[in-house]
DNA sequence: ATAACAAACGTTATATTATAACAAATTAAG
DNA sequence: CTTAATTTGTTATAATATAACGTTTGTTAT
């Protein structure tokens, strides 16, 4: 049983439905406007539900867009490592499920002796669509 | 020659100045009321010189920390592979040099058959020094 | 040198992203 | 039940970033 299940409160379900169902990576004021009609009226309230979300796996944030994509791994190891793929034009954002690379850069150490408890990477260039339109 | 001699704009300069005899990451606002004895006034001035600072690989955004740290390797290819070491104790954040990683994440290639012209990761963990406190 | 173009600048206003603070309500645990 | 922990609702505000506009400076080609 990989799956962590947790309860979730009434405003994190919304949350998390809204992001499980979108296409893409949302952002924050976009997920709020789209919640509304559900009750949530301040940023505040989307704002602790992404945090908690991202605290059990269920989503992960992209850093370099601040937005939130829900995680499709069952064995994201709540959050500690990821990984995803961004497309420069079209704005599609995947995240990478190999276990070569989960296994390599969470076994990396430097010289500094720092051993990493988490990682996030970002990959970007030109999905197959998208490079094929070049 | 593997240093990219650009010429600097007078803004330019004073931002990377600061940026280069920094300690760690500044951010943006930091940096503004930092150069305002030097003439700049706006966040914008500071944001532009910012944007062509990080396109010519002299200086790189910390995408979780919104903060921007000076290269200190002259063979980044112009910040299109960047890797991190951050901890989360002391926020201490340093620019990994290692060839190896490098070469494996350039040559990274997941089964959509995307290819990558650009990566960024950042690790998270405990430096030395914050290990050794705990 | 000067026209034409590109890059950088200065300035004001505004958009976007995120958190502080506090009180009330709900839920989990003993 | 009762106590503690979590979640909620709400208002206000902080922090990060860009739009729009006109001017100035630097570069390139005649
Ligand atoms: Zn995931
Ligand atoms: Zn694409
Ligand atoms: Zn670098
Ligand atoms: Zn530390």
């Amino acid at each position: 049983m990989t799956q962590k299940q947790e309860h979730l409160s009434k405003n994190q379900q919304i949350v998390l439905n809204l992001i499980e169902k979108a296409k893409g990576p949302l952002k924050a004021y976009s997920i709020l406007y789209n919640v509304q009609k559900r009750g949530i009226k301040a940023p505040l309230q989307v704002y602790r539900a992404l945090e908690k979300l991202i605290e059990i796996g269920k989503i992960h944030k992209i850093e370099s867009k601040n937005a939130f994509i829900a995680c499709k791994n069952s064995d994201c190891e709540i959050s500690k490592a990821t990984a995803f793929s961004i497309c420069n034009n079209c704005e599609h954002v995947k995240e990478i499920k190999n276990s070569k690379l989960s296994k390599y850069l969470s076994n990396f150490e430097d010289n500094s002796g720092m051993k990493y408890k988490k990682y996030n990477l970002e990959f970007f260039g030109l999905c197959k669509i998208c490079k094929l339109k070049q």
